[in-house]
DNA sequence: TGCTGTTTACAGAGAT
DNA sequence: ATCTCTGTAAACAGCA
C-alpha cells in the first residue's frame, strides 16, 4: 500500500521538456510510477474496479509500469480530443489545417502556415498547457489512485508524469494546486494514520463531488461543488454519502485528537458547508459574512470531516435503498470475493447503464427528467454521482454484433475520435446528435470517468476478447498529443459537419423507428430539442444515429469518412508534429 | 528550513 | 451587465 509521498523526481525549473518527453516516450520509467501508464491496462478510476491491485501504488511497487506504454489507445484519443474540445479552438496549427470550410485561407497559405508553426509546434506542441483547470487536474489525479487520495506531492508529480508542462515554474501552479485543494469543497483533507507519518495530509474528492466535470468541460465547471451537510444539521447519517467510502480502511487511521466524539458531531461539512453557503452568492472570498466559522474552526472541521471519513472507511455490509455505498478499495483488494459480492448486490440496487439503456426499459421523459438547462448536460438531471460511471459502459458492448474483431475494422482505429470529434461537433453546433446524446446516456467523451475508467462491462468484455484490451482508455501523454491533433484535424474539416459515429458510441436509445427511419426514443420527451427533421437536411443515418446533414455536407462526410479511416502511421510526424516517435 | 495548508485579494474569462 | 469560476500572487501559520 502506496502511503509514503515519494521524493519529486522533478526539479524546479530544471527539467528539460525535450528530455522528458524522449524519456517518457522511450519508455523510461521514472522512479515514481508513470499513472499512465498504470491506468492503461487498469480501472483504477473505476469504482468498480478500485480492488484492482495493479493501480497507481500497486506498480510503483511492482514495478510493472513500463510495460504499460499504450500510447496509441483510440480510446485515448478521446482524453485528448476532450482537452481541444474543452479549449474550444485548437491550441496548435494542424497537419490537416485547411481542410475545412470556410476556414478563410488558400491551401497554398494553409501550408506555408503548416510548414512555418509545425516547426514551432514540433519545439512547442508537448509543452503546451494542458487544457485542464487545476481542480480537473487534481480530480483526476485523485481517481488515478487506487485509494482516491493523494498526499500533496504525489498530486503534484501525477501533474508532472502527465503533463510536462508543469514541470516548469512549479512555485506558480503549485500554489495554485494548493489554493485549490483548499478553497474548494471537493476536496477533503484525510489525516495520516499515526503509523504513517509523513508530512501533508491526504488529499481525497468529496464523494458527492466526483462528477463536477461529467457535464464535458475540463476548463471550468458546470457549477462549484458545495459541501451541503451543514443545512442538514447534525452529522451525516449512516445514509448518506461519506467522503471515506472511498478511503482504504487500513490505509489511515483518526488521530488521537479526532477520537473524540464530540469531533462528529461537528460535521466536518460544516467547514466548508458553511463557508460555501455563506459564500455561494459571492465568491469573492473578501465578501465573507461574519458567519463564517474561524481559521480555526475550519480547520477543526476539516479534520472533523476526515474523522468522519475514517469512521465510515469499514465496509459496508449492507446498503439503504437510496444509497449506494462503494466498494472500499483496500478492503476489496484483500477481500475481492466480497466486493464481487458487493458489486452483484449494487448490481440489483442501481441498473447500469445498460440495464437503463435496454429497450425494455427506455427512458422516458416521465422516469428520466432531463436537465436542459444546458447542452452541457449530459447527464439525467436525477442521476447520483455514482450512478454516472456506468455510463461509461458503451451499450455496444453488451450487443454481439459489435463483438467483431477490431482489427478488422480499421473504422474501429478511429471509433473514439470520431465520437470525440462528433460530439465536440454536435455540442459546438447544438445539433441534434447533441441532444439525442444528452438523451441516450451516452457517456461524455471527455468526461473523466470516461478517460480514466473501464467499466464493469467493458472488463466483462475484454476478459471474453482481450484482444481488444487494447482499447482500454489509456492515459498518455503520446495519446493525448495525438488526440489534439486528431481533435484539431477533425474540427478543422468538422465546421458544420459531424463525422459518422460508430458502434462504440450507439447509445442504447437510439433505435429505428417502426417507420424505419431512425430516431432518438428520447426524442420524443417534453424536452425541447432541436428537431431531427430539418426540411433542409438529408439524414444520414449511421450506426442507429441520426444526424440530419445538408447536401452541401454529404460530399464533405465522404472527405471526413476517408480521413477518419486513414490510419496514422506512428512514424509520420505530420501526425504527431511535436512528438518524438516511440520506436 | 522547506513543505503544507489556509486565507485574502484581485484579474480574467466563461456562463447566465 | 452581472455572476460565477478559475488562476495567480502573496502573506501567514504550523509542522516535520
Amino acid at each position: 500500500m502506496m502511503l509514503s509521498s515519494p521524493p519529486s523526481k522533478y526539479q524546479p525549473f530544471q527539467q528539460s521538456y525535450a528530455t522528458g518527453m524522449n524519456n517518457m516516450a522511450n519508455g523510461m520509467q521514472p522512479s515514481y510510477v508513470n499513472p499512465m501508464n498504470t491506468m492503461s491496462l487498469t480501472a483504477a478510476g473505476n469504482q468498480f474496479n478500485q480492488a484492482l491491485p495493479q493501480g497507481y501504488g500497486g506498480m510503483s511497487l511492482n514495478g510493472m509500469g513500463s510495460g504499460a506504454m499504450s500510447g496509441h489507445s483510440p480510446h485515448s484519443v478521446q482524453m485528448a480530443a476532450a482537452a481541444a474540445a474543452a479549449v474550444g479552438s485548437p491550441p496548435m496549427g494542424s497537419a490537416y489545417a485547411g481542410m475545412g470550410p470556410g476556414v478563410g485561407i488558400t491551401p497554398n497559405m494553409a501550408l506555408m502556415l503548416n510548414r512555418r508553426t509545425e516547426k514551432a509546434y514540433r519545439r512547442n506542441y508537448t509543452h503546451a498547457k494542458p487544457p485542464y483547470s487545476y481542480i480537473s487536474l487534481i480530480t483526476m489525479a485523485l481517481q488515478s489512485s487506487p485509494n482516491k487520495m493523494m498526499t500533496l506531492s504525489e498530486i503534484y508529480n501525477w501533474i508532472m508524469d502527465l503533463f510536462p508542462f508543469y514541470r516548469q515554474n512549479q512555485q506558480r501552479w503549485q500554489n495554485s494546486i494548493r489554493h485549490s485543494l483548499s478553497f474548494n469543497d471537493c476536496f477533503v483533507k484525510v489525516p495520516r494514520s499515526a503509523d504513517k507519518p509523513g508530512k501533508g495530509s491526504y488529499w481525497s474528492l468529496h464523494p458527492d463531488a466526483g462528477n463536477m466535470f461529467e457535464n464535458g468541460c475540463y476548463l471550468r465547471r458546470q457549477k462549484r461543488f458545495k459541501s451541503d451537510k451543514k443545512s442538514k444539521g447534525a452529522g451525516p447519517s449512516s445514509e448518506e454519502h461519506s467522503p471515506l467510502e472511498n478511503i482504504p480502511n487500513d490505509a489511515v487511521t483518526p488521530p488521537p485528537s479526532l477520537s473524540n466524539p464530540g469531533s462528529t458531531n461537528n460535521s466536518p461539512h460544516d467547514s466548508h458547508g458553511t463557508y460555501a453557503e455563506s459564500d455561494s452568492d459571492n465568491k469573492s472570498p473578501g465578501l465573507a459574512t461574519p458567519s463564517l466559522p474561524s481559521h480555526d474552526q475550519m480547520q477543526y472541521n476539516h479534520a472533523a470531516l476526515g474523522h468522519e471519513m475514517l469512521q465510515q472507511i469499514q465496509p459496508t455490509h449492507e446498503s439503504s435503498s437510496t444509497h449506494q455505498s462503494r466498494p472500499n478499495p483496500a478492503y476489496a483488494v484483500e477481500h475481492p470475493e466480497k466486493l464481487m459480492q458487493n458489486q452483484h448486490h449494487h448490481s440489483h440496487q442501481q441498473p447500469t447503464a445498460v440495464e437503463v439503456c435496454s429497450p425494455s426499459n427506455t427512458p422516458t421523459s416521465e422516469n428520466i427528467p432531463l436537465n436542459t438547462h444546458s447542452l452541457h448536460e449530459m447527464v439525467p438531471a436525477n442521476e447520483k454521482s455514482d450512478d454516472r460511471a456506468h455510463h461509461n459502459a458503451p451499450h455496444s458492448m453488451n450487443q454481439e454484433h459489435h463483438l467483431v474483431s477490431h482489427e478488422q475494422d480499421p473504422h474501429h482505429l478511429y471509433s473514439h475520435y470520431a465520437q470525440a470529434t462528433a460530439y465536440a461537433a454536435a455540442v459546438q453546433h447544438n445539433s441534434f446528435a447533441a441532444v439525442a446524446a444528452a438523451h441516450s446516456f451516452a457517456p461524455h467523451p471527455f468526461s473523466i470517468s470516461s478517460l480514466m475508467n473501464v467499466t464493469d462491462h467493458q472488463q466483462q468484455h475484454y476478459q471474453q476478447h482481450p484482444h481488444h484490451q487494447t482499447y482500454t482508455p489509456a492515459k498518455d501523454l503520446r495519446a493525448y498529443q495525438d488526440a489534439v491533433q486528431y481533435y484539431n484535424n477533425g474540427m478543422n474539416s468538422l465546421t458544420g459537419l459531424m463525422p459518422p459515429p460508430v458502434n462504440d458510441s450507439v447509445p442504447a436509445q437510439c433505435t429505428i423507428a417502426s417507420s424505419g427511419s431512425p430516431v432518438n426514443s428520447a426524442s420524443s420527451s417534453s424536452v425541447s430539442t432541436p428537431s431531427p427533421s430539418s426540411s433542409s437536411s438529408t439524414s444520414h443515418y449511421s450506426n442507429g444515429l441520426h444526424y440530419p446533414l445538408h447536401h452541401s455536407q454529404q460530399h464533405q462526410l465522404h472527405l471526413q469518412s476517408d480521413h477518419l479511416t486513414h490510419q496514422p502511421d506512428h512514424t509520420d510526424a505530420a501526425f504527431y508534429p511535436g512528438c518524438v516517435p516511440a520506436n
